[in-house]
DNA sequence: ACATAATCGAGACGGTACGTCCCGTCTTGTG
DNA sequence: CACAAGACGGGACGTACCGTCTCGATTATGT
């Protein structure tokens, strides 16, 4: 997904997925990557995901249309990698305790998302995820699995201490705490706040503590 | 709205929404407002929200692209008129049992959502939601609050039946189960079928009984 | 060729070859095309055949590109009916005297082709002639044609006037008159004044005098 | 002209048009200026002038296009070129008789464009003529000249033996004999065979015998 | 023998125009 | 009046070339 490595014959090599330079011809820019990612963040901000437009991107990146259409072949890859440079970091908490941690990682990952920016790029994703199984793919493995990973870590440990049972489906209760987020975010048009978060860590560890 | 009392100007009368037809002129055709909403609900299924317009509608309906923009004034509200039309019943179970009940109301209004048509009408409306908060309002009072107040309604039930607690919060109860269907569909492209429904009721009423 | 004419489809009735308007739908702009055919001699003046572009032509008219699209299939064609509109007026002299006859008629349409501009347009037509027959065909017809006609009509008053033989071949004497005017023009970027006509039918004239 | 002699910086030396190598450095590879010329005839061959681009030419001859900006800024320069490599060889004829040496010159010259290929030649290096006055120039000198002066001498060979009048302007009726023949290739799209140049040089030989 | 230097094919760069599509509005003639 | 048809000005689309600019690799020459 990094830029540069995406052409449109498949890279010889998969495993390293840097943009490494093979064979003859001029070197794709590694400025005009950074310079389109930024234009598109820049737009999205300023008009939402679907009045952007290719051409505004370019134009503001100081870039021709074509060196966008070399790297990205369609609107919705190209935002999803812009939205991908920017997501906030992982935090990984670690309180000893399941609530405390909880609250913390939601807080974080979708705590945020109470400005209507942020909530066009995570509708204008969806959009991709349904049109296209392998941005959805993409989204998975990369923005929403490091987030998932961070929450089944904090249950696995949870359980170990036996705060939780070991009888639950963690898959299962990630969904329970992220789905509602989405769902009040898309749907709601709430802002999760901290409190709100932690009612429903509540209502969820309620129901799997031991 | 009914489409037909939709109009550029405000309708005067906004206790009767029936299409009442006052004064001189030919009234407007019902039969156009049947063709468009089909026609509609046609495009949405071969090609999806976003690549739906309204020339192809109106070519589909075989009616005169000015006819729709007589009565709906965007694609968002056409598009949200369209789906209400077409929205599965309402069911009313009542089992005596808050889990049953509880599987029943959510197999029936989600548990339809495997093929990638449906998601897509879901996702093209949480777009719409974000976009235009009026039609999101619409959105929620008439297509998701009814199947909301079936919910809360079970819940209610099995307070009074002190199967639940009744300290929990009900509206918190309704979107821990709601959201992550919507989450699954949306993000995880997976059909919520019977069986995950069921172990999603048996979680959160686990948090919830007395 | 009249553009309200030219349809994707062809015309029902090719004997009437005026913009009737049959049938549904709004007809077309007059003023539209008015417009349309002085942007683009407004454009040959200022920048010429090949640096004109079908966007400029929009812009400078105050239209769309589809209503440039919508009358002329391409920039040839719609250049072959702007020149047509412009085409100074047939001159029909009749001093009873061939010579004088021939030069002033020769001197009307062809002398005036000093300036680079009329250069410019010449030549981008012949480019047409030879890339699309029907061009060729119509440019002969409704162009050259009637200046043919007129220096024909010359000449065959001179045979009645015993000016001239008999025996000549009229069309080919119009090529020996029209084709080094051409020939100047275009190869030699000479702008064939009045002594350098009055030169040339004094050396064709003593060819086919009687 | 010779394509190693072309360089972005001017020539020292204007005498010695031959490609000489001075200094350090690669030399420029002769068969890559074969090559791009070749391409450029079978381009033009199957599209045509305006048709023809430098991307589809470099492509063809398997080269850079930086390769083709090296030797010739533009595509008329090109164009000229190449042409002028390929253009059939002069011929002298000397039948002791003025109009046979013009049918034969004539033919050789101006007889075999009855292909839409030298059509297309010749009217688009007329398009460079008009835009730029060098190539004109060039054109002049180097393709059309040379035959020029072979229809010359055959006209004062002919004045010699009193065959033709002393007082006439050669170069009027090297006109009048190579005009209409241009003429009716680029406006009468057609092939003017030996019959038809048999009459245009007896229309214009009566004209000037003595 | 080796550094120098200009070449080579390849192909990315910032641009511009293309011809198409659809937007939402506006005329037509007909019922 | 509303209707179907369809033209209108506008604007973004994705493509094709433009002429320029790096790349790494090649090929003579001058020391």
């Amino acid at each position: 997904m990094t830029p540069s490595s995406r052409t449109p014959v498949p890279a010889a090599d998969v495993v390293a997925d840097e943009p490494v330079h093979r064979g003859a011809g001029r070197p794709r820019s590694v400025t005009a990557d950074a310079a389109i990612l930024e234009a598109v963040i820049d737009e999205l901000a300023l008009v939402g995901f679907d009045e952007l437009t290719i051409e505004s991107v370019a134009s503001r990146a100081g870039v021709g249309k074509a060196t966008i259409y070399r790297r990205w072949s369609s609107k919705s890859e190209l935002v999803v990698d812009a939205i991908a440079a920017v997501k906030p970091p992982l935090v990984h908490p670690d309180t000893g305790n399941v609530r405390d941690d909880l609250v913390e990682v939601l807080v974080a990952g979708y705590g945020r998302r109470a400005e209507p920016v942020t909530a066009r790029l995570l509708v204008g994703l969806c959009m991709e995820l349904q049109r296209n199984p392998e941005i959805g793919q993409l989204y998975r493995e990369r923005l929403a699995g490091p987030r998932r990973q961070v929450i089944i870590g904090i249950l696995e440990r949870g359980i170990e201490r036996r705060e939780l049972r070991a009888d639950i489906g963690v898959e299962d209760v990630v969904d329970l705490l992220v789905g509602p987020l989405f769902y009040r975010q898309l749907v709601g048009a709430q802002a999760p706040d901290r409190a709100a978060i932690r009612r429903l860590v509540d209502l969820v560890v309620a129901g799997v503590e031991a």
